[in-house]
RNA sequence: GAAGUGAGCCAAGCGGUCGCGGCGGAUUGUCUGAGUCGUUCGCACUGCGGAGAAAUUCGCACUGCGGCGAUUCGGCGUUUCGCCGAGGAAAGUCCGGGCUUCAAAGGACAAGGUGGUGGGUAACGCCCACCGGCCGCGAGGCCAGGGACAGUGCCACAGAAAACAAACCGCCUUGUGGUUUACUCCGCAAGGUAAGGGUGAAACGGUGCGGUAAGAGCGCACCAGCAGGCCGGGUGACCGGUCUGGCUCGGUAAACCCCACCUGAAGCAAGGCCAAGCAGAGAGCAAGGCGAGUCGCGCGAACUUCGGUUCGCAACGCUCGCCGCGACGCGGUCCGCGCCGGACGACUCUCGGGUCGGCUGCACGAGGCGGCGAGCAAUCGCCGUCCUAGAGGAAUGACCGCUCACGACAGAACCCGGCUUACCGGCUCACUUCGGGG
RNA sequence: GGCGUCGUAGCCAAGUGGCUAAGGCAACGGAUUGCAAAUCCGUCACGCGUGGGUUCAACUCCCACCGACGCCU
């Protein structure tokens, strides 16, 4: 019940906030989408998967953008027990996202998912072929 | 009751669970970050005493720095409790201020802005009251409102003519040629004429009477307008009255311009502080010392067969011993003349520019609410009372229940005063017109 | 958050207050050609981003709004 609640909070640490860690996503991230939003997956060296949120003004006026960025945290919060471990994600939304809560956090689980398969197969291959490549270090 | 005008206010509400930001309290880890106290701890300076030929070393005392321990405060984090948490426009960034940095400290010019009068204000291009013009039956609304006699420019097309007026047609007179019953008609020339014509956005006052060859402010009356004088009212814009004059003057200054007044520039991504690494600047540039030996180089003297030889000096190099230090080591490169010396590099210290990061600026203010008073009002004064967002990849969301009118426009980012724009609707007050009733 | 530039046909664009607006590319129609290309001729702006105002008259001058782009980090 305690880990429950701990699960549900949404404290800073799992929010990506530094300049340095967005360039980062940015620069060496995994870029995936679906019709939804687009997110940008990087595995990083904490066990905590973080959310950074970039809305651009395509996606309408600020009241709009501001309710669509507390309903895509609330999203993360709420589903934050069944997300893969280890990544740091920047979702990208589209013009046409909707609002529905339930829409976007479905989309943001089945996107969560695949970037983390997706790095779990380059970490292996990457393993494989050269042990030189510590610029980025693979989920256990 | 209907239609409308103006001013002001509200911006769905209530309850529960979880989550987010700030502040305050408690809790418990950590950073030992800062201060204070303590110390059979370490290092350094200075002084005194002892040992050694010397370099040096040993002991004691004082001061400083460090280590360790205790305690208080602080930063970061855990758990938990309480309080607070977007707007009337938070928007556009169109004006005005505060604040900050830079510049100047006087005057003039340029450039830009404002433009009836009086008041309000920190200030304004804002607000209030009044004046003037236009619209509306009215309550009211709109206007942008200095100067066209300071000067310059422009007024297309059309029209005879578009600015110190002007004669195309027409009208009239005279002369003249022809013609006719007839100065009747036609033509030509000279002159008069702004009444009539069509054009245009705009054509140089209007109506009537007189006057005339025809006409004309040419004269007169009334009206409109201009300029000036006087009288009365008003702080003033201006208003009312009266007299005189020339008799009539186009529009445009949101064209240049003139007049009066105002304006230094940039903006919280301003600016300040802290730590880190990196350019750059300055300073230091030394730690090796003592003793002994010696091949070679060097210098000096003597001898010489002019090839050299011997002796001395010095201790650059080398070797050994001891001592010291930052310890497999103890001046790297170049100039130079062996010493001394100079330059560069490395190292150490200090200063320092922007950058990234952190802290700050950052919320008690031209503040809100209530009352009383001054004022037509905008607004101001006094008293009481309240503290009411402060983020920083950026806080207000999710779920459930109930009620209703079924929820518009829309999100603080240094702060205020305005303006403008967007907006589902609802409420209050005052007033107008029409209809009905008493 | 602040500062600045621009908006004219499908595209690129010129335009002193005075003609429902110069050009070029594209498109369409015609001529030419056996058929095309090239060439020649012609057409294409419900009013110059929107709405007010000044003016006799506005793409042009003034005000407000809308949209696009750039710079400061």
């Amino acid at each position: 019940m305690t880990s429950l609640r701990g699960n549900q909070k949404f404290p800073k640490s799992v929010r990506v906030r530094s300049r340095l860690d967005f360039a980062a996503v940015y620069e060496r991230g995994l870029r995936i989408g679906d019709a939804c939003m687009a997110l940008i997956a990087l595995a990083n060296e904490d066990s905590r998967t973080r959310l950074g949120l970039a809305v651009s003004k395509r996606c309408g006026n600020s009241v709009r953008r501001n309710r669509l960025k507390r309903r895509l945290r609330e999203a993360f919060r709420l589903s934050r027990a069944e997300l893969p471990t280890g990544l740091d994600l920047v979702i990208q939304p589209r013009a046409n996202t909707p609002i529905q809560l339930a829409a976007l956090r479905q989309s943001l689980i089945s996107l969560t998912k695949r970037a983390a398969k997706k790095w779990a197969a380059q970490t292996r291959t990457s393993r494989a072929d050269a042990a030189s490549s510590d610029a980025t270090p693979g989920a256990p």
